[in-house]
DNA sequence: CTGTTAGCGCTTTCAG
DNA sequence: CTGAAAGCGCTAACAG
């Protein structure tokens, strides 16, 4: 391996002067000994040590992203957001995922401080579980102390400058459009009760409902995943309420639902109609095409990078809106219901 | 900042013995003074530098993976198989994206030579360029000389251990299944002429056939992705050919495929049938479902780690099977051609 | 079992 | 504009 003192030696510079030339300072260096630093170094071949680097400034160039699921397109199009900032900024990107397991959030981060990474960023919704917000807040406060900086993506955390996507309000502007097609018998395919993302959406829709004078929906927890889904409206459709239309509070869980009325002869959308929420960018090409909430799921993820990355201030909070997106899989219904009707 | 240094002393030992206890030595310490050592630790609040245990030890637990494009459930599936394979083994993942760029590709690499990483692996086929290729060699073999571990996802690049998807095998074996079922006049939509992968399982598919006997498919280049696959069915459908059966080369191409064959009025699998490649987790619900060929992704990540970690030895080339998964996107055709079913 | 002491490769005052 | 030298936090001989 070469070293910076090889290359000084051969250009016969200082170590000083080297490392002005090669790794960006703002002092000035004479344009000869600045041409043979340059061609030394590209003559043997020279890489900085970053890892070196770091340590003699007290700060890398790493940035940490903390996801639950690589797989999960949501969680990979805001990883992709943070990895668009983090190249036009230069730094490097460390992903490291929890597949839902809080005990491996708190260790991601431990180890992210050990990194002595310069920002991290934590995708993912929070559960309702105190003790573990708790340690979960203690190692960032730790991180926070070495002079990390945070920003999350989703649950606001207190304290800490979040990304937050108006799940409740995208929810409630579905439900009122969805009512202005004339549907007034809804299901809400909930997700986890403990889960803030699921149950913030689940609410707003509710809300919607309401706000439109509409009855209360059926609500059916369940998992927040594929499969979730297909087992909540399994459930649904065994105990036959009269429903025209069944919102699924993310797409994954709508593509599980639609399997499972499916199983069960119904055609989407001429016998019920079907929603969900994010926009899977690898779900648009359903069939029937999904009537969804659109969430810029890379901008969040660029979002929170600036946001780390920006002069540290009082906490801030930048919602971001979810816009409604009408597809086949939802169809108008006839009746004087339209007065409903928004937009 | 809480250093080794802070913990010593305040537990009353030498630094040595803290280092000891704390970051993993094969040295015993007494009882008590591990106690009192771990006690301060934890009182302090004490994070190692992972950074100052790189430089001090000369390697960092740092492996890096660059891919294509986070988005595209194939790469995020690869570098999920990654993520765990390193979990196991206590590695820190950094994430690098090309989106098919070979300029961004070398960068990477350099960067994670700065970064010190142990292991760096590629995924994403590579593109016959001859001196992109020689760049990219060049600084591979840089990187290996500063120690680093190489480990390929694809295509063979010579004197690097990779992990070979048998893309040729199973597109032949796709092939000859598809010519089991009746098919006899088929169109590949074959993606980019200089895209190994690409190349391959077009080539494969059309050896499968005149191994079956029968005439040589209609070939479609175009681009990789989902459009590429749209573009290149609408010019087949321009084009007029009878045709019973499409193989994309890649399933988000049999998606765009699919929607041009919709706009044309074609059901698929009655009018026309569909196969794709690779078995992308989030097309599973697809209707109607894809025949295609499943590539055990995640796995193939593990095994790049793997490689990459193990004892150097002669380069070694790792053969990963495809298997051909018949599902409702292709129809069994009448007539005598069955005595051509494999299996 | 424990402590001393060189570094690891680079940055950054501080002098010149 | 250039150089000398003191660390950054930790590890790993080498002694005891």
């Amino acid at each position: 391996m070469t070293t910076l003192e090889d290359v000084a030696r051969h250009a016969g510079v200082s170590l000083a002067t080297a490392s002005r030339v090669l790794n960006g300072s703002s002092r000035q260096v004479g344009a000869m000994m600045r041409a043979r630093v340059e061609s030394s170094a590209r003559l043997l071949g020279y890489r900085v040590d970053a890892t070196a680097q770091a340590l003699a400034r007290g700060a890398s160039n790493v940035v940490g992203v903390v996801i639950q699921d690589l797989t999960d397109p949501y969680f990979a199009a805001i990883a992709d957001g943070v990895v668009r900032a983090a190249d036009r900024h230069h730094m490097v990107v460390t992903l490291g995922t929890t597949y839902r397991d809080p005990e491996r959030e708190i260790a991601h981060i431990a180890t992210l401080n050990a990194q002595r990474a310069r920002a991290v960023l934590i995708a993912g919704s929070r559960v309702a579980d105190e003790r573990m917000l708790g340690r979960l807040r203690a190692e960032l406060e730790v991180y926070r102390g070495a002079g990390g900086r945070v920003a999350l993506i989703g649950q606001d955390l207190a304290g800490t400058d979040t990304v937050v996507p108006l799940n409740r309000e995208a929810a409630r502007d579905l439900a009122v459009a969805l009512a202005g097609l004339g549907h007034r018998r809804f299901a809400v395919l909930a997700g986890p009760p403990r889960l803030y993302t699921a149950t913030d959406r689940a609410a707003g829709f509710r809300e919607g409902l309401l706000a439109a004078g509409l009855p209360e929906p059926v609500m059916v927890p369940g998992g927040f995943d594929r499969d979730g889904g297909r087992v909540a409206a399994l459930e649904l459709l065994a105990s036959g309420p009269e429903i025209t239309c069944v919102f699924a509070v993310n797409d994954v869980m709508a593509v599980g639902a639609l399997a499972a009325l499916r199983e069960h002869g119904l055609r989407v959308p001429e016998d019920i109609s079907l929603a969900g929420f994010d926009d899977i960018a690898p779900l648009r090409d359903l069939v029937p095409a999904l009537t969804t909430v659109r969430l810029p799921l890379a901008r969040m993820g660029e979002l929170a990078l600036e946001l780390a990355l920006s002069e540290p201030a009082a906490p801030r909070l930048v919602p971001v809106a979810g816009e409604v997106v009408l597809r086949d899989s939802v169809t108008a219904l006839a009746g004087p219901v339209q007065r409903n009707l928004t937009s």
